[in-house]
RNA sequence: GGGCGCUUAACUCAGUUGGUUCAGAGUACCUGCCUUACAAGCAGGGAGUCAUUGGUUCAAGUCCAAUAGUGCCCACCA
C-alpha cells in the first residue's frame, strides 16, 4: 500500500507511465493471425503543425476507441504520422530564408528542397512529441511521412497507373492561381468570402461611330485589360441590332466584337458584359465557345504584363485598377461606380484574393472514380457518423469537377512525367528514365512540378502499409476500421481516400467515419491564431493535466456538434479525477496489511443489500457504456462513469458501508471493503481509455501480483447476474427515506453535529422487512439518535414530517421546531403532490387514454393516483395538527 | 440561389425508440457544514410557457409543417 496525496498530482504520474507503455511495446503491433485486427490510421497532422484543441478532440477520441479495443482483445494498430504539406512547409522555410534576405531561387531547386528536410528534421518531430503528451498509444515504429520513401513509390505508382488510363491529363484552363505562393490551388484549396466592392460602369464606343457607345458593368476593371469582346444575350431586344457589331476597347484600343451569348443575364448590371477570357471562368468558357482571343495581362504574381500595355507593366492588381478608373474617367468613359457586394475566392493558406488565370496544368478526371465511391456509402458499406454528412458527401461527388493536381512548388513529391527534348516523347515513369525509350536521346527532362499534397493523403490508409508491394501487414490491417476526422476534410480527404482505397485497392478503406465537431471559444468564434482565441493545449495539461484535459473535453463534445469551449469546463474533469484518486485513498486506509483481499471473490462472501446495490448499479454502468462507445456517444459513455462514480459510488456506496469498516468486528468490514476494491477496479478499467494516466497509476497500486498493467487487461462485459431489480428498488426506498430526514434537518437548520429521534410510522407494514434491514443505514446517514419503526405511533408534539410512500416520518424537535417554517414546508409539499395529483387525475379521467393506450401505462397512472392520494392525506392530517 | 445544423434554467449543454423518476447535468446562485477520503469537498434548496404558431396522436422537447432568430457548407451571376 502507498501513501497517496491528498490531492491527485499528475505530473507526478503522467510521463512515468507512458515511458512505462512505451518500454513495455504496449502499443506496437504485429500481424497475428490468432487475433482480430482493429485499425486506425492517423489524421496525418502537417509537420508545420502545433497541437491544437481540435487535435486533442481528435486524437482522444482515437485513443479512446484504440485503448478499448486493445483491451477487448484486438490486435490494435493506431497508426500515426505527418503529412508534408506542400505550402505550408514551403512557405514557413520560406519565411526563415526571406529573414537572412534571401529566396528560394538564390538557392536553387536542390538546395531548398535539401534545406527543407533538415527543417522538418528539426521541427517536424515537436507536434508528435506534442501528442505523446496527451497519452496517445500509437505505434511509434510504424511512424510514417507522407513524404517519405515508401509512400513515394506509392504516390508514384498512382500516378503512372491513372496516367496510363488516360484519367490523369494536361490542360490549359482557367485555374486558381494564388499570387503569394505561386502556384495553382484546386477548387477546395479556395475560400469565398463575401467582400463589399463597387460596380464600375464603362463606356465602350462603337468603331463605325465613336459618339456612341454600350455601357458595360464590372467588378474588375483592371481585367478589361484583357477584354476582347463584349457579350449580350441573344433574346434581349435592346441590344439585338448591335450583335455582331465592333467595338473599340478604350485604353488599349483593340476592335473586339459583340457576341451572342445565353449566359448573359438581361436582369443583371447592363446586360452587356465584358468578356476576358483569360482570367475569368465564364468568360474562359465563352471565348471558347466563340472563338474569342485569349490574352492574359498578368504575370506569375498577379501584376501586370506586358499585354496589359506599356503603363501598367509592373503594377499591381490593386494599383492597376486604381490606373485604369482614372485613365477611363480621364476618357469621360467612366459612366458611374455603385456598391455592390460580391463573392470573392481566397486562398485558403494564404488569405489573399486567388486570380483566375489561363494556365497549363495536371488534371484527375473524378467522375469515373465517384461513382463507386458514392455507392459504398448509400449502400452502407462505410458508415458516417452522425449520418447527415452523407448528404454532404453526395453533394460533393455527385457535381465532382476535374482535380488539379499540379502545384508549382519544390516540396513535394515531383510530377513522375518525363519528356524527350528531340522527339517529344512524353510519358510517366515509375523509375527515373536515362534516355529516351524511343529515340534514345539523353536530353529527357522531368516535369517542373509537384503534386498537390492531397495527392499522398488520399493514399494513406494503404500506401502506410508499403502498398504497392504485396505484404502481410496490408493483408492483415487493410481494410482500416475506423476513420475519426473533422467534417472540414470531407472533400479534401475522406472523399478521395475512399476513391482511391476502391480504384487501387479495390476495397474500401475504413469501415467507419466518425466525424467530430469543431472546437470553438466560449463565444462561438473558430480558434485561430490572429484572433489569440486558441488556448495552447500542452498550458492546460500542465496546468490540469491530459486526463482532466481528455475527459473534461469528452464531457462537453457532443457527437458531431460543434464545442464551444471555455478552460473552466475543465474543473469539472479535473475535479473528478480528484473525487477518484480520494475514494481510492479512502479504500487505502481501510486495508488492513495483514489481509489479503486478492484472495475472496465475491461468490465466497456475504453481501449486504449495499453490496448487492452497488454491484448492480455497476452492471448498468458496464453495459451503458459500452452501448455508448459502440454508438460513438463519447460524451454520454463519459457521463455515465462520472455519474456512477460519483453519486452512487462515494455519495451513497461509500458513506453506506462507512460503519462497517470503522467497526471493531474485522468479519463485517470483509464483505464491503471487497465489493468497494472489486467496483473500483472496473471502473478503473472502464475510465482506461478516457483517462489513462491516472489509472494506470491507481491500477497499479491496488492490482494484486498476478494482474497486468491495466492497459492491457481485460475490458469489462456486462455480467447480468448482479443485475437485482428487486435490491434497486428496496434501496431506493431508503435512499428515499434517508434524503426526506436530511431535508427536514437542512430546512429547519438541524445541526449535522446534533443527533435526532426519528419515529417511521409503517401503518401497513409493508416495508417492515426492509426497513429493519436497513435501519442501521437509516441511522447512520440520516444521523439519528435512535429510530423507532412501528405500525403504531403517534405523531409527537411539536415534530416535522415528511411522507414517503406511505411511510410517516415525524422527527422530534422540541424547541427547535419553528412552527411557521414547518407549516411553510408542508404546504408546499402540498402544493406539490395537488399539482401532481391533478395531472394524473386529467389523464385518467380521458376516456380515449383509458381506452387507447397501453395497459401498463394506464396501470402506472391509476398507481400513481394512489399513492398521491394516500401521501396528500397524510401530509394534510400533519398540517391540521399544527394548527 | 440550394443544402445542412442549432434554439431546453442566469451560462454551457444532455435529453437515443413519443408514455413510466422526463423536464435533467455541470457551472453559477442561496442556506447550513473545516462530519478523521476529498472545501477541487459534504448535505439541502430556488430557478425553465423546452424559440413561435399550427398539425398528427389517448399522449409531443421528442414526429410533421410553417415562421422567426442564428451558424455552417455548397453554387460561375459579370
Amino acid at each position: 500500500m502507498k501513501l497517496l496525496s491528498k490531492v491527485y498530482d499528475p505530473q507526478k504520474v503522467e510521463d512515468k507511465w507512458y515511458s512505462h507503455w512505451l518500454e513495455k511495446n504496449y502499443f506496437h503491433s504485429e500481424p497475428n493471425p490468432k487475433k482480430k485486427p482493429y485499425t486506425i490510421m492517423i489524421p496525418p497532422p502537417n509537420v508545420t503543425g502545433m497541437l491544437t484543441m481540435g487535435h486533442i478532440l481528435n486524437n482522444t477520441l482515437q485513443d479512446i476507441l484504440v485503448r478499448k479495443a486493445r483491451m477487448e482483445g484486438y490486435e490494435t494498430l493506431w497508426l500515426p504520422g505527418t503529412d508534408h504539406a506542400g505550402i505550408a512547409t514551403q512557405t514557413k522555410v520560406e519565411k526563415t530564408l526571406k529573414a537572412k534576405g534571401k529566396t528560394r531561387y538564390d538557392l536553387g531547386r536542390e538546395d531548398f528542397i535539401k534545406l527543407i528536410w533538415d527543417w522538418k528534421d528539426k521541427y517536424g518531430g515537436i507536434i508528435i512529441n506534442q501528442l505523446k503528451k496527451l497519452g496517445v498509444s500509437c505505434d511509434w515504429e510504424r511512424e510514417r511521412f507522407t513524404l517519405d520513401e515508401g509512400l513515394s513509390k506509392a504516390v508514384r505508382e498512382v500516378f503512372v497507373q491513372l496516367y496510363d488510363k488516360g484519367l490523369i491529363y494536361k490542360g490549359k484552363r482557367i485555374i486558381n492561381w494564388c499570387p503569394v505562393s505561386h502556384t495553382a490551388l484546386s477548387d477546395e484549396e479556395v475560400i469565398h468570402k463575401e467582400i463589399k466592392g463597387n460596380f464600375w460602369y464603362f463606356k465602350y464606343p462603337f468603331k463605325d461611330d465613336d459618339s456612341k457607345h454600350i455601357l458595360i458593368a464590372t467588378t474588375r476593371p483592371e481585367t478589361m485589360l484583357g477584354d476582347t469582346a463584349v457579350a449580350v444575350n441573344p433574346k434581349d431586344e435592346r441590344y439585338k441590332k448591335y450583335i455582331g457589331k465592333t467595338l473599340i476597347l478604350p485604353i488599349v484600343n483593340r476592335e473586339i466584337p459583340i457576341i451572342a451569348d445565353e449566359y448573359v443575364d438581361k436582369e443583371f448590371g447592363t446586360g452587356a458584359v465584358k468578356v476576358t477570357p483569360a482570367h475569368d471562368p465564364n468568360d474562359y468558357e465563352m471565348g471558347k465557345r466563340h472563338n474569342l482571343e485569349f490574352i492574359n495581362i498578368m504575370n506569375d504574381d498577379a501584376t501586370m504584363n506586358e499585354n496589359a500595355g506599356k503603363q501598367f507593366i509592373g503594377m499591381t492588381r490593386e494599383k492597376a485598377r486604381k490606373s485604369v478608373v482614372k485613365e477611363m474617367e480621364n476618357l469621360k468613359l467612366l459612366d458611374k461606380i455603385e456598391e455592390h457586394i460580391h463573392s470573392v475566392g481566397f486562398s485558403e493558406r494564404e488569405n489573399v484574393p486567388i486570380e483566375p488565370l489561363l494556365s497549363q496544368q495536371w488534371f484527375i478526371a473524378m467522375e469515373k472514380l465517384a461513382k463507386p465511391a458514392l455507392k459504398v456509402v448509400n449502400d452502407g458499406k462505410i458508415k458516417f457518423t452522425p449520418e447527415r454528412w452523407i448528404k454532404t458527401y453526395n453533394h460533393w461527388l455527385e457535381n465532382i469537377k476535374d482535380w488539379c493536381i499540379s502545384r508549382q512548388l519544390w516540396w513535394g513529391h515531383r510530377i513522375p512525367v518525363f519528356y524527350c527534348e528531340d522527339c517529344g516523347w512524353e510519358s510517366a515513369e515509375k523509375t527515373d528514365p536515362e534516355k529516351c525509350p524511343k529515340c534514345n536521346s539523353k536530353n529527357i527532362y522531368q516535369d517542373k512540378d509537384v503534386l498537390d499534397t492531397w495527392f499522398s493523403s488520399w493514399l494513406w490508409p494503404f500506401s502506410t502499409l508499403n502498398w504497392p508491394e504485396n505484404n502481410p501487414d496490408l493483408d492483415y490491417y487493410y481494410p482500416t476500421d475506423d476513420l475519426v476526422t473533422g467534417p472540414d476534410i470531407i472533400f479534401f480527404w475522406v472523399a478521395r481516400m475512399i476513391m482511391a482505397g476502391l480504384e487501387f485497392k479495390g476495397e474500401i478503406p475504413f469501415k467507419n467515419v466518425y466525424f467530430t465537431g469543431i472546437i470553438r471559444d466560449s463565444q462561438g468564434r473558430k480558434m485561430s491564431k490572429s484572433l489569440g482565441n486558441s488556448p495552447n493545449p500542452l498550458d492546460i495539461i500542465d496546468k490540469y493535466g491530459a486526463d482532466a484535459l481528455r475527459f473534461g473535453i469528452m464531457l462537453i463534445a457532443p457527437k458531431g456538434q460543434d464545442i464551444l469551449f471555455d478552460e473552466s469546463q475543465l474543473e469539472t474533469g479535473r475535479n473528478f479525477l480528484n473525487k477518484l484518486w480520494n475514494a481510492t485513498r479512502f479504500i487505502f486506509m481501510n486495508i488492513d496489511d495483514n489481509f489479503d483481499y486478492s484472495k475472496l471473490s465475491i461468490s465466497e462472501l456475504e453481501l449486504n443489500a449495499p453490496e448487492k446495490w452497488i454491484l448492480s448499479k455497476l452492471q448498468n454502468t458496464v453495459k451503458s457504456v459500452n452501448k455508448n462507445l459502440k454508438k460513438y456517444h463519447f460524451n454520454d459513455a463519459a457521463k455515465d462513469l462520472y455519474n456512477f462514480t460519483w453519486n452512487y459510488f462515494c455519495d451513497w456506496y461509500i458513506e453506506l458501508i462507512k460503519p462497517q469498516l470503522y467497526s471493531e468486528n474485522k468479519e463485517l468490514k470483509k464483505s464491503p471493503l471487497f465489493v468497494a476494491i472489486y467496483t473500483l477496479k472496473i471502473i478503473l478499467k472502464l475510465l482506461h481509455p478516457f483517462t489513462p494516466f491516472i489509472t494506470e497509476e491507481i491500477w497499479n497500486s491496488i492490482k494484486s501480483e498476478n494482474e497486468s498493467d491495466i492497459i492491457i487487461s481485460d475490458w469489462p462485459n456486462f455480467q447480468k447476474e448482479f443485475i437485482n431489480k428487486q435490491i434497486e428498488d428496496e434501496m431506493k426506498l431508503v435512499m428515499e427515506i434517508i434524503t426526506a430526514i436530511r431535508t427536514i434537518r437542512s430546512e429547519m437548520t438541524v445541526p449535522p453535529s446534533k443527533k435526532a429521534n426519528v419515529l417511521i410510522k409503517d401503518k401497513f407494514e409493508k416495508y417492515k422487512n426492509i426497513l429493519n434491514k436497513n435501519s442501521d443505514y437509516i441511522t447512520s446517514l440520516g444521523k439519528i439518535e435512535n429510530l423507532t419503526i412501528d405500525k403504531n405511533i403517534k405523531k409527537p408534539n411539536l415534530s416535522a414530517t415528511a411522507v414517503v410512500e406511505n411511510l410517516q416520518i415525524y422527527i422530534p424537535l422540541e424547541g427547535l421546531i419553528d412552527i411557521d417554517k414547518e407549516k411553510q414546508r408542508l404546504e408546499k409539499e402540498i402544493g406539490n403532490f395537488k399539482g401532481r395529483l391533478k395531472a394524473v387525475q386529467g389523464k385518467l379521467q380521458n376516456p380515449n387514454f383509458v381506452k387507447r393506450a397501453p395497459e401498463n401505462i394506464v396501470d402506472h397512472e391509476r398507481k400513481k393516483e394512489i399513492s398521491y392520494k394516500e401521501s396528500l392525506g397524510l401530509l394534510e392530517k400533519n398540517y391540521e395538527k399544527l394548527m
